[in-house]
DNA sequence: TATAAATGCGATAAACTCTCGTATTTACTT
DNA sequence: AAGTAAATACGAGAGTTTATCGCATTTATA
């Protein structure tokens, strides 16, 4: 495998194994960065189902040959968007626990996290469709879960700030259940108008209130 | 369009517009079966990416063109498998629900539905993949959606039995919000080991008994 | 048994993804 | 500046898989 693909360990490494190459030369990056984008607005226009590789090569003049010699198939430049918008979560994520150190304060920012990752979501409606497609390919279903894992990570390094005494394995269970629960009340939410979003996004806030002052620790 | 499919229109009533012709005749009706059933093995064996048209005509000798005859596409076959299954779930839905006349039963039933499903999951391995190439299709996707909001429903007659004063909005907003976040526990618990996946609903259980007593009403 | 309706059938169209070998460009060396 | 090696460009077409079409065959009905 090393033999035929020799650049991809360091590929694999640098783009987190989804791209097939990193573009080294000043026109490959550029195409590089061409082909997400306009995989972005065709994903936008028609929706993850109808996107083809066909569509990119339409859109950027860049030829079926080139356009696999910076990714290995199709759902790598799906997965490479959705890297790149989790990376975006992450940080907010990240941001949010900063200065957590009180238990009120875990709360206050894990609504905040549950409102910026509702708020993602509707600013850039690509992102449901950037997430289905990801269902789409259990390769990406299994990042998505990675993904998920990192985030309780963080979670879970606040948490035991708050209570040092307590069992690991019952906070990453708290933590990782904690972020599943947000993910999939804010994919429903996602689904309905306007006022009724907020309302259920709001009602889940008041959930995990209630659930949160008596985790262990 | 009736034009062309005249038939379709019976048949979608009859079997949720999924199947493209009821079958009248006996064999017809085996076929039909055995195409539901084969598609079971296969997506068992390789699981849903893998599952091809082809596989199913080299298995039960039926050929190209008369699969289509009862199918009008590979996703009507995962719809309908999906559909039985869904079918399933609910039936256990109705029962545990069936007594519910105070809080305290409501709390339990709710327990008994995310065991019941958790159960379900564990059981037929299958499910799993079902659901997840459900995930690929949006038609499928919305049918998901639709799903749970009809279970929502049924948990929302029970409540509305306890809250008759309540708004019905936000009865409705809370039946929905928990079927989506039982449907999300099952589905994270079930990537998980064995023991670890009960904890996770046992915790999930628990903090739902901790949510629900403030329910509006 | 004759006629109409339903079903059976499989070659093939159609829609895509991805590869391969050659041509071209870029980077490096002397 | 010329020469060489490495990287990149390219697009025809191979390989897969889904789905269709229209004639053949079976079944129901009169």
């Amino acid at each position: 495998m090393s033999d035929t693909t020799p650049k991809r360990d360091e590929a694999e490494t640098a783009t987190g194994g989804l791209a097939r190459r990193v573009p080294s030369q000043r026109r490959s990056r550029e195409r590089f960065e061409r082909i997400l984008e306009s995989a972005m607005e065709i994903i936008s226009e028609k929706g993850s189902d109808a996107f083809r590789m066909s569509d990119i090569v339409e859109r950027t003049g860049i030829p079926f040959g080139s356009l696999y010699q910076y990714f290995p198939d199709k759902t790598a430049i799906i997965g490479t968007l959705a890297e790149r918008y989790n990376a975006e979560g992450r940080a907010c994520v990240e941001q949010e626990l900063a200065s957590v150190d009180t238990l009120p304060k875990l709360h206050a920012a894990l609504c905040r996290i549950v409102e910026g990752y509702y708020r993602m979501f509707l600013d850039e409606p690509i992102l449901c469709d950037i997430w289905h497609a990801t269902q789409t390919d259990k390769e990406l279903q299994r990042a998505d879960e990675a993904e998920m894992r990192r985030l309780a990570q963080l979670l879970l390094a606040r948490m035991k700030g708050l209570a040092p005494s307590a069992d690991e394995t019952e906070l990453t269970r708290t933590a990782e259940l904690v972020m599943v629960l947000i993910a999939a009340t804010v994919r429903h939410a996602i689904t309905l108008e306007r006022p009724e979003g907020e309302r259920v996004v709001e009602q889940f806030k008041a959930m995990l209130s209630r659930s949160l002052p008596e985790m262990p620790g």
